[in-house]
DNA sequence: CCACTTTTCGACCCATGGGTAAGTTTGTCA
DNA sequence: TGACAAACTTACCCATGGGTCGAAAAGTGG
């Protein structure tokens, strides 16, 4: 008879102990994302992430500072998945604005509909502490920017064209981070399907008169 | 000598007293709908709200029952704005679809701006109790029809186009519901503005094809 | 199998904040 | 001006949940 509960452990080991440690933070993180993400920020409590990963409060202590440090990684993480991507943003002068666009949605979609990005999109970062909220207040910044500097070479290079290159990029943002409110990746819809939606949507809102 | 501070009543009395009962009950409302929606729910405490009106906290239990009812009403007053509104929205018969969607894209932006809207968006209706909660989901149900059937009859009456109804009337809630995390009537563009960028945006979006 | 480190846990502390009880002030009306 | 209700306050209760302490397991290397 072997044991009812085969322990179920949350991070097999077979790596040395700093490999080990390493994955089970990465594990505590999907977790606290994803329990984030459902019930929020401040209706999750460290116990029920701990109960999550079959492990006791204290535990998390021993591989986070605190509650506010978990929410802010997972922040950090969401956000690094789009400014440092494996394969960098072509640039300006290897594509048009409007193929730059494609890209550029498909990535924040993908990013928006993972663990970390939907927390990073649900949870608002006031709940931060002012130092670490800067740093993410930072990252958003600079992917806003990311947006704008594409929507501004589309104007010149005429391939989009929008009246007003801040306000369309906040529309565009939206749309993006809403999705996580109402998009279940195990409904009617492939994420794929989602993605060509969202950018045949925006290319019709930022597309230039006749093309 | 006058009072240093004048006692700033914050309800004038001019009023009988249920009249004036109902009054001071809409102050704390409008009060906790900008707090919540600065702050979010949680961070903010019904001593914060009580200050800003310099009365004290049991006070606000004299008005309401408890916390949640609070944020509940303000939820209600935000999707009666828009669902029980002064003049009806005009029938698909009196108008086309291009013409209702402009009306209805005006008036959810109004709410969203409001003090209410604002809350409504902001916080989750994940922070109501199950019953409360009900009837908050059921009345943004209500709302996301109204879009969708604008949408529908626009596919019919050929004023409007899009791929998917369903999906494109979340991709410009999305838009819309993101306006109160980035635009500050104090700022640059007025309301007004604000509106027809949203609704040029929107129409673009959801133009048919030659137009 | 023994020291020594890493990992985990049970038990506790305590600040916060929602909510209440009971009394005091304020207004109203005979 | 006295009785009665409305409006408001001070002082308190107490469950919740973040965070800590010290000790016990569990793994590791000699």
């Amino acid at each position: 008879m072997v044991k009812a509960t085969p322990k179920r452990a949350w991070g097999e080991a077979i790596q040395n102990r700093d490999e080990q440690f390493e994955l089970k933070r990465q594990v505590v993180l999907r977790t606290a994302a994803r329990t984030y993400s459902r019930r929020g920020f401040y209706e999750t409590t460290l116990v029920d992430i701990a109960e999550e990963l079959n492990v006791s409060k204290p535990t998390l202590y021993y591989y986070f500072k605190n509650k506010d440090e978990i929410l802010f990684e997972c922040h950090r993480l969401a956000i690094e998945a789009v400014t440092n991507h494996d394969t960098p943003m072509p640039s300006a002068e290897e594509a048009t604005a409007r193929v730059r666009l494609e890209e550029f949605l498909r990535r924040y979609v993908r990013m928006v509909v993972d663990d970390f990005g939907t927390c990073l999109v649900m949870t608002g970062a006031n709940a931060l502490e002012p130092e670490n909220r800067g740093e993410v207040i930072r990252g958003r910044r600079q992917i806003d920017t990311m947006l704008r500097e594409i929507l501004e070479q589309g104007l010149a290079d005429g391939t989009l064209d929008c009246p007003d290159v801040k306000v369309s990029s906040m529309f565009v943002f939206g749309a993006m981070n809403w999705i996580p409110r109402w998009y279940h990746a195990d409904g009617a819809m492939s994420l794929d399907e989602l993605t060509d939606r969202l950018i045949a949507f925006v290319m019709r809102a930022v597309a230039p008169p006749r093309a």
